[in-house]
This record gives structure tokens, C-alpha cells and sequence, in this order.
DNA sequence: CTGAAAGCGCTTACAG
DNA sequence: CTGAAAGCGCTTACAG
């Protein structure tokens, strides 16, 4: 920075204010600060800057997995959303280990990032944690949050879920429902609930697949074709009587899929089945898969949005935000 | 740090040196630290650490996108490198923009990351940029380089496309190849070369799918989808007695599956079919895909490897690996 | 609109 | 093994 200064023969005041989009620099001293900067390809230390300032252009997020299709394309979104605002992404995965977690979130402190974007590991062991960082950091949950008291942006799944539930019905099939593993809090009990409360508002008798084990995995095919297959053995599809599978995420239905199949059923055909959240994948597979779109557009919008806000334009209130899902119907169902 | 050596009782040069694994600490003066930091909470400022080191434990990574599959497992297996190594990723979106990779890779270095790992767009618009980085900081191209003087990993694409032309030739069908869109440099003409030398030395006439538009997508299904839907309605499958459709990456192959589908093929039955890369997903198509394992364990590992490598240890050698695929046989093919 | 000065929180020779 | 001092590259009142 001197030597731009002293290539500018401005004084290094003038070319940090320069910088920091002041705007009473006359244009021909910006214009002299610009020709010196590409003359000595010149950028601001950003450690220095922070350090000074006491934040960084770093926003941490922290994920229980990176190649999880879902949280993918909500990290692509958010990247985009983080470089359009100047922002930097810190990626980090818990791998749903609460060690990792916690790692993750310490780190993310001692870079003294602009704020944190956070799908918490379902478990009690960073509880107390968290409810510290929250006090001095952003701290927005995505898609899943411990309790209530924080800000959070999600997927309105009482709204998404009933849809689904609606529209099978409407095609005359009462569908049976197969949930999420025990990881997704509180989506997965949501979900369940949503699925109950809109088949009794129908009129009809809520039938859940039971579970056999219930690990908290991520593997959804997996664990949906495991707990299918099982279902299927005992003669579920004999004396359920229902018509469709409705599966709580699409990668899921795509195990459930598989596991028809090899109960010589043809899923779209004499077993409709649905997914949940839209993945790109869904129209390549065949039967490509009617699903409701989660709107991660929005949801990776507010969260990025929520950790360039001002706190004081919040006021105290919490920033709790649900956006609605989607309808796709396709061939499955 | 001034509080946690007063709280101890010690110089600030002394905690400074607890910090950084100076081993001429006594046990009696590292204990009253550790009890100081955690009664403050306190975690050294790495804003500060790296303006007096002129280094940081940030490492840029680069990708064309992060919710493609391949990627998004990529980035997953290097955030648990980076993890182990204490190093944090700062992760940016190229999405296939060259203004928006050069401006990625500018944040990057203004942030004194320690190091790059960059899968770059096919285009020359970075190449003096790029260039000129090379010499002043740790860059690894990932999957894809613009020329041959540079560090790289990347997968043995001679090798593991040998490996699907010499197995389709052992089940006695003949493959049509059809090669990936124009984005992947060096990837795209290798592959093409090794389906060549392959079939030639097996004494066979290679079969090249012409590509009717060649835009530089990565939405690889859609491609393959139409290009298929192109060769196949203009009597590509009835004139060539190709047996198989071998494909660049499992994506194409997803998209080659819904042509032949939509041809009145069955893919798996009365055309083989074969991908590259071994996506998850794979196990849960319809049929389930037969393809070529990228090892992407060794190649996240080994572009991580040479991030935290002195410079010194290379001797002025440039790093280059490439590792071998490995056949995954389902039943596509 | 611009300049001189203090200070952000660390590390690193250097001296003891 | 420990301490006093200088300095990393910036920003921010403050004075002109």
C-alpha cells in the first residue's frame, strides 16, 4: 500500500479510503490510485484489513456433507449469492460427527467470519456451544436447527408434504409413507406430522412404514431400499392396500425404487411412488420421478441474505424463515 | 493474548510459542496456558497470525461447479484432507465464466492462501493470469489443465478408457463412443484418443457419434440425450451395429439411457451401455450402470498432498499424477 | 480533500 | 526457558 501511495504521490489515508468506496475522492485521484494498483497488481491484505477491522469478508458453512446432492446445489447457490455481496465461502463438512462440528464452528470463530451458515448434526453434544456462539456471531440454521430460539431459513414441509399427500389422493391412491432416517431434525418428525394431519383432513387412515433400524444414516437409497425390501418381505405390499409409496426425500424413493422392482413391481405403473426435494437427477431416472420442488433458490438466498444484515435491523426479532415447495409431477406418480 | 499471559502469569512471547509447538515449554508452563485459554475462551486471532506470517491455513479451491456430482465428491474428500491438516477450504464457483474464475482467483490472492486447487474453464481468457500466479503461489490444476507445465492430478483417462473398450470387446459387441462436450481440456481429447487406440488395437473400426451442436454445457444428460435422440432418429442405431453406447461420464450415459428408451431400446438388454466415473447413483439406475471408478480418494488426497508440500522438497520438478480406474461391472453392460 | 499518528493481535529475532 | 521491542499491512479518528 506505500508503494502504491508513493506511485499515486497520494498518501496512504487516500488510497485505503480509496478502497473503502469513499466517496470524496476527487476522479482524477481515483483514477491515479487505479493506474498505480494495476501497475504493481495490487490488492489489499485481507488479513490485515480484518484484522484491523475486527471482521472478514468470510462466511463459514458448515454442513454434515458436501457430496449430499441436496446440500450441493444449496452450496452452489449460496456461493453465487456469497460472491455477488463480496463475500467468500469457508466450506466445512461435520460429517455428522459432533467433534467435527464443533472443530468446525471453533475455527470458523478464531477466522472471525462475517457470520455462519449451519445444518447442526441431530444431537445434544454442541448444544451448549452453540447457544454461546450465537451470543457473538450470525448464526443462520439451513434446513435443520436444535430448537425454536434461533434463526433459522427452511423448507415449509407441513405445506410440501400435504401437497403431495393431495395430489395422490386426487389420482386415487392412498399413499403409505416412508420416512427419514433419524438425522433431520426437525424436518423428519415434520414431515411425518404433515403426512398424518393431511390424510386425516382427507379423510383417510395414515399408514407409516415401520422402520427396522433406525440408524441415523445418510445413506438414504440404502437405508429406503433396506427398509422397503423388509417391509415387502413381510408382506406389506400385500395387505396395505395402498397404491403409492411416498417417500420423505427423493434419493430415497430412488432406493425404494429398486426395492419394488425386485418385488416385481414397475414403480409409476402398478406402485406409484413420489419423492421430495427435486433433484436434477429425478428426470433421468426411469420412471423419471414426480417429487415437490424444494425452494432452494430462496432458502440459500436468505440465509446468505441474513448474514449481510445489520443486527440492528432485526431488532431483536428472530429471522425464522419457511418457503413454500412445489409440485412436479413427472411419470412415477 | 495479552489477557492469557497475564491470567498465566507469563510472557506474551511465551504463549505465543505454546501456539506454536515450540517443544522447549515446560509441561508446568503449558498447563497453566491451556487453563488460561479456556477460562477466556481464547483462540489466537488468525487474521493477526497471518499478516506477521504472510501466510494462511486457507486453501482456494476452483471448480467449474460444485453441485456436479463428481465435484461435489472431489470437494468432499479434500475438506477431509484439509481437516486433518488444519488447513480451511475457501471454496468458489467458476460457473463456467471466465471473469468470474479470474476474480476467484484474485480474492484468493489477496487472502495469502496457501495454496490453489483449480479445475479451469477451457478457455484462454486466465492464461496470462494463471501464468503469472503460477510463479508467485502453490497452484495444482485439478482434472483438467490448460498446458502440460504446470502441477496437476487427474485420472489416467488412456487407461480407464481402455479398460471399458476392451471389456464391451470381450462381450462381443462393438461400442459407439460418444464423447463429452466441450469443457473438459485435456480430458475430452484423451478419452476420444484412448477409444481410438483401443479399438484399433483390437483390430476393430472405432465408431465416433458425430455431435451435431458442440456448445461447451455441462448439463451432460441433456446432451447426451439429444445427441442420442439426433443419431438415433437419423437411423445411427440400425445402420451402425454398434451393440453398445459407451459414454465419456455416467451422466451422459444417464441421458443415452432415456434416448434409447425413447427408441424402444432397453438399455442393459438389447444395448449395452457404459459410463465413466462411478457416481453413487449409478447402483440405483434402471438397469444399474456398468462404468469406470475414478480413484477420486487418491486424487482429492493427492491434490491436497501437494498444497501443504514444500516447494523445496519438488526441486524444482513439476507434480504430476495421474491414477488408474478401476472397472465397476452392473448390469448396463 | 489529504496527511501524521496510533493501534489492531500476533510473531520473531535478540538479549538475558 | 522467558521478556522487551519492532514490525506485519492495513484503518480510523483527528487535524489541517
Amino acid at each position: 500500500m506505500n508503494d502504491v501511495a508513493a506511485a499515486a504521490g497520494l498518501s496512504r489515508t487516500t488510497v485505503s479510503k480509496f478502497f473503502n468506496g469513499s466517496a470524496t475522492l476527487k476522479p482524477d485521484t481515483r483514477e491515479k490510485i487505479e493506474r498505480a494498483c494495476r501497475a504493481l497488481n495490487y490488492v489489499p491484505d485481507l488479513h490485515a484489513v480484518s484484522l484491523v477491522t475486527g471482521r472478514s469478508n468470510l462466511v463459514g458453512v458448515v454442513l454434515p456433507f458436501i457430496a449430499e446432492p441436496f446440500f450441493g446445489k444449496v452450496l452452489q447457490l449460496m456461493e453465487r449469492e456469497a460472491a455477488a455481496l463480496g463475500l467468500q465461502i469457508v466450506i466445512q463438512a461435520s460429517n455428522n460427527d459432533t467433534r467435527r462440528e464443533a472443530a468446525a464452528l471453533m475455527a470458523l470463530r478464531a477466522m472471525k467470519v462475517h457470520g455462519i451458515i449451519l445444518t447442526p448434526i441431530e444431537s445434544n453434544d454442541n448444544r451448549a456451544l452453540l447457544a454461546s456462539l450465537q451470543k457473538e456471531m450470525r448464526i443462520v440454521f439451513l434446513d435443520s436447527f436444535m430448537d425454536e430460539n434461533c434463526h433459522f431459513v427452511m423448507n415449509d414441509n407441513h405445506q410440501s408434504i400435504g401437497l403431495m399427500v393431495n395430489y395422490l389422493l386426487s389420482r386415487n391412491v392412498r399413499p403409505a409413507y416412508l420416512g427419514t432416517p433419524r438425522i433431520a431434525n426437525p424436518s423428519r418428525p415434520e414431515r411425518m406430522a404433515g403426512y398424518i394431519a393431511a390424510m386425516k383432513a382427507a379423510g383417510e387412515t395414515p399408514e407409516v412404514i415401520p422402520v427396522a433400524v433406525d440408524t441415523p444414516t445418510w445413506q438414504f437409497e440404502a437405508f429406503a431400499y433396506e427398509q422397503l425390501l423388509n417391509w415387502c418381505g413381510q408382506g406389506g405390499l400385500r395387505e396395505s392396500g395402498a397404491g403409492a409409496i411416498m417417500c420423505t426425500t427423493d434419493r430415497m424413493a430412488f432406493g425404494a425404487a429398486k426395492a419394488l422392482r425386485k418385488f416385481g413391481r414397475h414403480p409409476g405403473k402398478d406402485m406409484l411412488l413420489a419423492g421430495h426435494d427435486n433433484l436434477d437427477i429425478c428426470e433421468y431416472m426411469d420412471p423419471q420421478l414426480t417429487t415437490v420442488h424444494q425452494d432452494i433458490e430462496r432458502i440459500s438466498q436468505a440465509a446468505m441474505h441474513f448474514i449481510q444484515l445489520d443486527p440492528a435491523e432485526l431488532g431483536g426479532r428472530l429471522y425464522q424463515q419457511r418457503f413454500a415447495g412445489r409440485l412436479v409431477i413427472r411419470e412415477s406418480a
